[in-house]
DNA sequence: AACTGAACCAACCGCCCCGTT
DNA sequence: CAACGGGGCGGTTGGTTCAGT
């Protein structure tokens, strides 16, 4: 048996909102705020509107400094390593970029961030890096505000330096288990179902999901600005000496391994990388497999939010 | 000019969480 | 403690626009 629904769906309005109807529920919110009740606010303003209805339209479009479009490199690389870090929480991720809503940032990376990210139909990439005529116009339209005013055929975020740096934030949320492991598994058994352009019949394709996991000791609460490294297989330790919580030797039988650069880690399996690495490594061949000692350095700064934590992880760094 | 497919995005659907009763 | 109901959220759909043929 399936819950009531909140309203009566035969008669309420499905359906673009009319400029009247925005107005409307504007100026209601705006003089008098929602009450707290989204279902009973149409019927107080003679909409006939769902109210998730009107709460959707006034998060999304209504409610004041939303932005549209024009998403930025910078904004293009926070959606991409929150997106690594905890998965399709797109409020959450909202949340780190003001202005934006959650489904905005959904449709963003839907439609362009993660075709991107993922590597798909890399060929389609390689005949549009010449001209992309698609987004050229979409520039056109305003679509595109980015500061990224260089190489236009090329989208900004792929014009990022060979060791390119991809700001890491790790909230409270973080140490959470909810929203750490549990999102995790989540994004690792999205992930296991794609197919990575760099590892197609490669030597590390055993190693891609469903074995994929994230350290959880990069989410525990490792102390600011302390540095992680290595001591060897069976413990990884923060440099102060404390052990890290919950990276055991089963970690590293899931074709994980950590190799020591004095603060940094190398950190192998992250496979899902390929597909961003393959963009960043424009000499990175699809047919090719792809080999992480000849991937070029990247670097994932983690940067405390509030009261977090720092650290840094340098994939691929010798 | 007409058709087709891709890209984009607004909006809906339905599930889950959590506060209230 | 269970049931209920609203809010929040992620997934998905459907309409629109435009480029390519």
């Amino acid at each position: 048996m399936g819950r009531a629904p909140c309203c009566d769906k035969a008669n309420v309005k499905k359906g673009p909102w009319s400029p009247e109807e925005d107005e409307r529920l504007k100026s209601y919110i705006e003089k008098h705020g929602t009450g707290g009740n989204w279902i009973a606010l149409p019927q107080k303003i003679g909409l006939k509107r769902c109210g998730k209805s009107c709460r959707l339209r006034w998060l999304n479009y209504l409610r004041p400094n939303i932005k549209h479009g024009g998403f930025s490199d910078e904004e293009d690389s926070i959606i991409c390593s929150l997106y690594i870090a905890i998965g399709s929480r797109w409020s959450i991720i909202a949340a780190h970029l003001p202005g934006r809503t959650d489904n905005d940032i959904k449709n963003h990376w839907n439609t362009k961030l993660k075709t991107r990210l993922l590597g798909k139909q890399r060929k389609n990439q390689q005949n549009r890096r010449s001209c992309n005529p698609k987004q050229a116009m979409m520039k056109k339209k305003g679509d595109s505000q980015s500061g990224s005013a260089t190489n236009e055929a090329n989208n900004g975020w792929l014009n990022q330096p060979a060791i390119s740096t991809i700001p890491f934030h790790f909230t409270d949320y973080a140490s959470n288990d909810h929203y750490s492991q549990g999102s995790i598994s989540k994004l690792h058994m999205k992930l296991s179902d794609v197919r990575f352009p760099c590892c197609g019949n490669g030597s590390h394709q055993a190693q891609v999901a469903p074995s994929l996991k994230i350290p959880q000791a990069i989410y525990d609460e490792t102390p600011v600005n302390s540095t992680m490294a290595y001591s060897s297989h069976e413990n990884i330790v923060i440099n102060d000496g404390s052990p890290l919580r919950n990276v055991g030797p089963e970690f590293f039988e899931q074709g994980f391994n950590f190799t020591s650069n004095n603060s940094l880690m190398k950190l192998e399996g992250f496979d899902f990388f390929y597909g961003m690495s393959s963009l960043i490594n424009e000499s990175v061949n699809v047919s090719e497999s792809f080999i992480w000692s000849e991937m070029n350095s990247f670097t994932l700064p983690v940067q405390p939010m509030a009261s977090s934590y720092e650290g840094t992880v340098r994939i691929g760094e010798h």
